[in-house]
DNA sequence: CTTGACTCTCTAGTGTACTAGAGAGTTTAT
DNA sequence: ATAAACTCTCTAGTACACTAGAGAGTCAAG
């Protein structure tokens, strides 16, 4: 109703990179509500949806499922009311990010430790052979 | 056929804690395959499958998918025959962990700022207020 | 030589995170 | 007033990584 309070669908998807299906379907599994509903069953959106969204894409790309970023952000919309639960929810995730950070930097070593190898056999290797076999192994998209 | 040459599937499954049918999976991708057939059509794994399905786990647990862990492993069993494309390949991964990792630190931190915002409030509103409106719409598993 | 454990293939189902499309009502611009 | 653009719900389909079960053949021990 009025005019720049609240965001269509469409406009949040255009400003968010999502799809209106794909905002629609965060609404359906209750991650992502819409402030209110016109009478038209039109779904309207509060202007920081946006940065909601940023959220969201910024967990769900450090490997969070939705179900826990709808628990995080559960908590985060709670505002200011913490209970016991909800801090050791965020307990468990810190430490969970720990945990992951110190095993990717492991196997990030262990991958170059692999390269290295790899470059110093091919300097000795070059000159018998040419052929690359996994060229066909190997699919790039 | 010799004695404890190769592994059948069961134990291989044994060995690793993977499911009989999860080691069935991984060999109808390409993604371990045994060996050899038997004429019975029986898989045998070679002893070091272990060793790969601990690969594969660990790669798994940090994001990464089957494909890619196959393509890391296709990468690994061609030995020592390096190539320009086997080589960016692993520089993507290589760089693509950097990335994540310094990712996680940040997402940590803002975390830990939730966290500690949430510390502050509790002092000064624990009085007024004392249930957890939260407690119903976190699930424990 | 039979019984039980093990293996095979094949089809179908699960959960997660979506995408696509039908069919219908709503809003907006001209 | 009408057409284009937008919205709604609902059903179904996709990709990934499995799991479950049927029906059949194989192997190892007593």
């Amino acid at each position: 109703m009025s005019k720049r309070t609240y965001l269509k669908i469409g406009e949040l998807a255009r400003a968010t990179g999502l799809t209106v299906g794909n905002l629609r379907y965060y609404s359906d599994i209750g991650l992502l509500q819409p402030v209110h509903r016109g009478d038209n069953g039109y779904r309207y959106y509060a202007p920081n949806a946006s940065e909601q969204v940023e959220f969201i894409k910024k967990a769900q790309s450090l490997g969070f499922s939705l179900e826990e970023i709808k628990q995080i952000l559960d908590v985060r919309n709670s505002g200011d009311i913490p209970c016991d639960l909800v801090q050791s929810l965020l307990n468990n995730k810190i430490e969970q990010l720990a945990i992951q950070i110190k095993q990717m930097t492991l196997f990030k070593r262990e991958l170059e430790e692999y390269r290295a190898n790899w470059e110093n056999k091919s300097k000795k290797i070059l000159k018998q052979k040419e052929i690359c076999p996994l060229i066909d192994s190997v699919s790039l998209h």
